[in-house]
DNA sequence: CGCGATTTTGACGGCACTCAAGCGCCGTGG
DNA sequence: CCACGGCGCTTGAGTGCCGTCAAAATCGCG
C-alpha cells in the first residue's frame, strides 16, 4: 500500500503492523471517545467514518476503502473523534501509533509518506467543504459518483460499473442531503441515460456528461 | 506557539525558522500552484485561505490567526492548493519544510507535536463539514462566531467583543451561503438580543442564547 | 411467503438564493 | 469643504431548490 518506499522499507514497516483485525459488517473498527493507540491501514472492505450529533444523528465524514488509512483524526487528542463502522467485511491491519513514530524517524522516506497522507487528507477533506459549500443536489452525486469510479479504477476495478456499499440515507448524509433527495438525484442522471441506477448497482453511461454536471473540476480524493 | 516543547527544544526549532515575512492587507502569502517549499507560523496579523472555482468565484476553507500554521495542505504534492492572502497587515515566520522533519527525527517531542497539528486541522475540517452538510444559516453564523470568540478568548482578547477581519462575503463562503443571508442571519440574532453588530464590530451580549442558537455541541476550532 | 428495511415518487412548504433598491462609510477630486 | 462615486452592507420581494411528510414499490432475508 504504502507507495514510494523500497522493499527494505517496507519490511521494517511490516514488522510494525503488529496484527491483523476482521471486523464485520456492521461492526465497529472504533467508537467516538475510545482511546488512541494505533492507526488502521485497511487491507480489504469497506469502512465508514462518521460523528455523532446530540440529538443522536450521524453524519458520515467519509467512506474508505482498501490501502487508505484510518485514525489520523485521532493523534490530535490521542483519542477518537468519529467512530469507523464496517459497511462490509472488512480487515484491516493495525499500526501501533508510536512504534510508527519511531520507526520514522529512522526513515525519512517512510516520516515523509506518513506526512504526505496526513497532507492529503487535509486536501480532500477542503474538497468535500468545497462541495458542501457551493454544489447543487445533482452536482455533489456527480462528483461523489466520479471519486467512487476513480478510486474504483485504481484499485483495478471497473471504473463504470460499481456496487454501492453505503444506503441513500448513507450518502445523504456524507453529502448533506436528505435521502429523498439523493434517490431523486439518481433517477434524474438515470433519465438523462447519464447513468444506469439499479438499487445499489450502479453503471456510468457516459462519464464525460457526468463530469460535466460537476460544473466544477475539482474531484475529491 | 508550539505547546509542549521545552526551551531547548525551542531553541533548536528557533534556528529552523529562517527569516520574517511580512503581507500587507490585501497581499499573498502563497498561490495556487506555487511550489511548496515551508510552512508559516503566523506571528501576528490575519489570514484567509481559499480555493480558486472555474469560473472565478471563490471559497474559503478557513481563517487564520496568530499561531496557527500555515500550508499544511501543500505537503501532500509539493504545491500548494490554496491562495493564502492576508486581510490584515500580518507577519509570517517561514518554516522550511525539509528542516523541519529532519530535525523532528532528532526531537520525537517536536514530532508528536507536529502531528497533533496536522491531525487537529483534519478534525477541524470534518467539524465545517458537519457545519456544512447539517446546519441551517442562523446555526452556522451562531458556531462561527462562539468559534471566533473563543479563539480571541485563548489569545488573550476578548471573547465578547471583536471586529471582524473579513467582509460579508468572506463569512458567507466559508459558510456555504450568500452575503445576504449571512446579513440577515446578523440582523435576526441583533433582534434577538444576543448579539450587537456595528458593521464589522461585533458584541456578543449572550453568549449561553448563543450556543444555543447552534444546537450542536461540537465547536470548530 | 411475509415482514422489515430500503428506495422511489408525489405533494407541499420553507429556507435560502436571486434580483433589486437604498443606505452608510470613506477616499478622491473638484 | 463638499460633491461624488465606489464598495460593503442591509433590507425587501419573489422564486426555486431541497426538506418534510406520506404512500407505495421493491429488496433482502429468514
Amino acid at each position: 500500500m504504502p507507495v514510494g518506499l523500497n522493499d527494505q522499507e517496507i519490511q521494517v514497516l511490516g514488522d510494525v503492523v503488529s496484527h491483523k483485525r476482521k471486523i464485520q459488517r456492521g461492526g465497529y473498527l472504533h467508537r467516538t471517545g475510545s482511546s488512541f493507540q494505533s492507526l488502521f491501514a485497511i487491507r480489504s472492505g469497506f469502512l465508514k467514518t462518521c460523528v455523532l450529533e446530540e440529538d443522536g444523528r450521524q453524519q458520515v465524514t467519509g467512506f474508505h476503502m482498501t490501502g487508505e488509512l484510518l485514525g489520523l483524526d485521532a493523534i490530535s487528542t490521542e483519542t477518537h473523534t468519529c467512530d469507523a463502522i464496517a459497511l462490509e467485511d472488512s480487515e484491516v491491519c493495525e499500526i501501533p501509533f508510536a512504534k510508527l513514530e519511531e520507526i520514522s524517524r529512522t526513515i525519512p522516506s517512510l516520516m515523509r509518506h506518513f506526512h504526505k497522507i496526513m497532507s492529503r487528507e487535509i486536501v480532500r477533506d477542503h474538497g468535500v467543504m468545497l462541495l458542501l459549500g457551493s454544489m447543487k443536489a445533482e452536482e455533489r452525486l456527480a462528483s461523489f459518483l466520479l471519486n467512487l469510479s476513480r478510486r474504483f479504477l485504481m484499485r483495478g476495478y471497473s471504473e463504470s460499473e460499481f456496487n454501492l456499499r453505503m444506503t441513500r440515507e448513507e450518502i445523504g448524509s456524507y453529502l448533506g442531503l436528505k435521502l429523498e433527495t439523493v434517490s431523486r438525484a439518481f433517477s434524474k442522471l438515470q433519465d438523462e441515460n447519464i447513468i444506469t441506477v439499479d438499487n445499489k448497482r450502479i453503471q456510468i453511461n457516459d462519464i464525460a456528461r457526468l463530469r460535466l454536471k460537476m460544473g466544477n473540476s475539482s474531484c475529491i480524493t
